[in-house]
DNA sequence: GTGAAAGCGCTAACAT
DNA sequence: ATGTTAGCGCTTTCAC
């Protein structure tokens, strides 16, 4: 059916090593003549090597394996693409598998990649700090990506969220904010702390006092924001600015001024924090700090790749930073909005749209 | 390195043979002792099967490819979630490869496709309305799974708008709505033709007159929701209810109906379609009517499977119905709301919240 | 610089 | 019911 090196090797005459030789990108020596006919008569016949015979010789196979917890999870997809499009210079493809944090459903999934062909694999979100016994046996190099690890650990890429709070933080001091609300996430996560330690520090930084009756416990929902703001709102003085520590959160916030009577950004701004979705969504379009999901995936794709070439090897966690997306409700200037591209919806339509047949 | 099947011949001092007639599961007679020890030493030894030796002898590799507009799409992850789950049930895996709406890409995403072990490829919302002639050649089983098509073509999976509006604009007509405006997408799509039908059918059914005055064009976006409303608050006798065509034009009216110093659901109910994420979280809850994504992807799944088991043919498109999702926007009474499962997100938070170490 | 031949791990046709 | 053997398509020694 499909055609094979034999093929080609019988109607250019060569034999079947010389040919493989050319188009298995080898650097072993053939004469340029050949390699071009070569060349020539395998795109005209069309060919395309037989993936399965290849790993099966060479035990690679140009594909990893992706461990989800779930690609119904806001910020897997965007992880998921930026692995993607780091393989896809590279030749690389990617099978993935949803664990749905079900460690059973973990381990068989583990095995399941073990025995397919892939040369590593990417942990998304993955709710163990440890990959599998099986795993480590097996001896593939295999990365992790998270937004909340609960400490360091080899071999992964986490978010700068110190930063991110920093620039939050920063972003509502220079809005000339003195009075800065926090409303934080679960005490205990990793994430949390250092999220409040940007926004200590950076109120620190500029002489700004800590008071802790700003920081107001949260369980990352809507309405634990809403409830952490009406608090605040009911301080003696209360703080022009509120930064959550992400976005639903925020968006409770905000609904609890606007309950209150107030206005956002005119009586208190908000900063949130992740840009999830709905926060370009809803009036006003929520200022954040960008979770760096798609650079998170690719700097994972480059480390898995690197030790795929070079051998496994334990390497320190890779910190990526986010960036300052402001909008609306932190009162900023329009001129000093962030430019954002349009997303792929609209670029799906535009191009649909063009092409939508008369039928 | 790893355990194989000759492995597991000498341990236990049967052939190889009949190891592999035992393990790779075919319906051979082999004596029941045997295949006990067998599978005993397999499981002792860790044995998982090398797929790319089997692929190259099978020439089936239970892989399938997932050719997708863009992971980030809104309705990606949910109809290759689909996919997946069912895929998960029969031990299929799935490569996934994005097209970014691009002819060139399309091609070589096709072809890398080919290349692979796959038995075959879905069609995630695939910009053509056949695939290229390279993979008819191929002769691989092959489905298109899409919510906006121009016109029947098979072997595909698509949404049922027609049910879908006659659901949304029942249930507005059941809370006693008499006059209810309708919000468009582009005239020229099919899908927008389907949902307009199944508006004006309804509204026949239950003897209420057509209004052309009711009906205004949108192009999807917020702004036109924004617009069309606007124009149907104006009329002589305004509209009781606005139905729009999808949730970004139905916020985009409900903005309008706000602004306009009216309220959501108390003066005007309106419903939404496709379900998006945004319409959960904004206030109020967005009604709309779901689109079946997930469903879809299964469907497609099952579809695609069985032309792999029994070989390609040429089938009937298959349409999915979608739900009505009754929220806060309709005016439905709080019993009447529809239960909704906690989210991903939610699920992923419970397991963690446990789970977080106290490094 | 080129060709012949072995073999990756597995399945299936054939032989017993 | 079990074992022997050929071969899937490719890469890579080894020989020339």
């Amino acid at each position: 059916m499909s055609v094979k090196l034999e093929d080609i090797a019988k109607e250019t005459g060569f034999s079947i090593s010389t040919v493989s030789r050319v188009l298995s990108n080898s650097n072993y020596p053939v004469s340029e003549q050949i390699r071009e006919k070569v060349v020539h008569v395998a795109e005209r016949l069309g060919y395309e090597p037989n993936i399965a015979a290849r790993s099966l010789r060479t035990d690679r196979t140009n594909t990893i394996g992706i461990l989800v917890d779930d690609l119904l999870s806001p910020f897997t997809p965007p992880i998921v693409r930026g692995i993607q499009d780091y393989l896809n210079k590279t030749g690389f493809l990617s099978l993935i598998v949803n664990s749905d944090w079900d460690p059973d459903q973990e381990q068989a999934a583990i095995k399941t990649l073990l025995s397919r062909p892939v040369d590593g694999i990417i942990f998304v979100e993955y709710s163990h700090q440890t990959a599998s016994d099986v795993l480590e046996r097996s001896n593939k190099p295999h990365v992790f990506v998270h937004r909340l690890f609960g400490s360091p650990i080899k071999n992964s890429v986490v978010p700068d969220d110190y930063h991110g709070a920093s620039l939050a933080t920063t972003h509502l001091i220079d809005l000339g904010h003195r009075r800065i609300g926090y409303i934080n996430g679960p005490e205990n996560w990793h994430t949390c702390r250092a999220r409040l330690s940007g926004y200590q520090d950076t109120l620190a930084g500029h002489h700004l006092p800590f008071e802790s009756s700003l920081v107001q416990p949260g369980d990352w929902e809507i309405e634990s924001g809403y409830a952490g703001a009406l608090n605040l709102l009911k301080l003696a003085v209360r703080p022009s600015a509120i930064f959550a520590a992400n976005d639903p959160m925020a968006l409770g916030a905000i609904y609890a001024i606007q309950d209150a009577g107030l206005r956002v950004p005119e009586d208190v701004a908000v900063v949130g924090y992740d840009n999830r979705n709905f926060t370009k969504t809803v009036r006003p379009r929520i200022t954040t700090v960008s979770m760096p999901v798609i650079e998170m995936g690719g700097v994972a794709a480059e480390l898995l790749l690197r030790q795929i070439a070079e051998g496994r090897k334990e390497e320190e966690e890779i910190k990526v930073k986010g960036q300052l997306i402001i909008r609306e409700t932190c009162g900023a200037s329009e001129e000093a909005r962030t430019q954002e591209e349009p997303d792929s919806r609209t670029l799906f339509r535009r191009v649909l749209f063009n092409k939508q047949p008369e039928d």
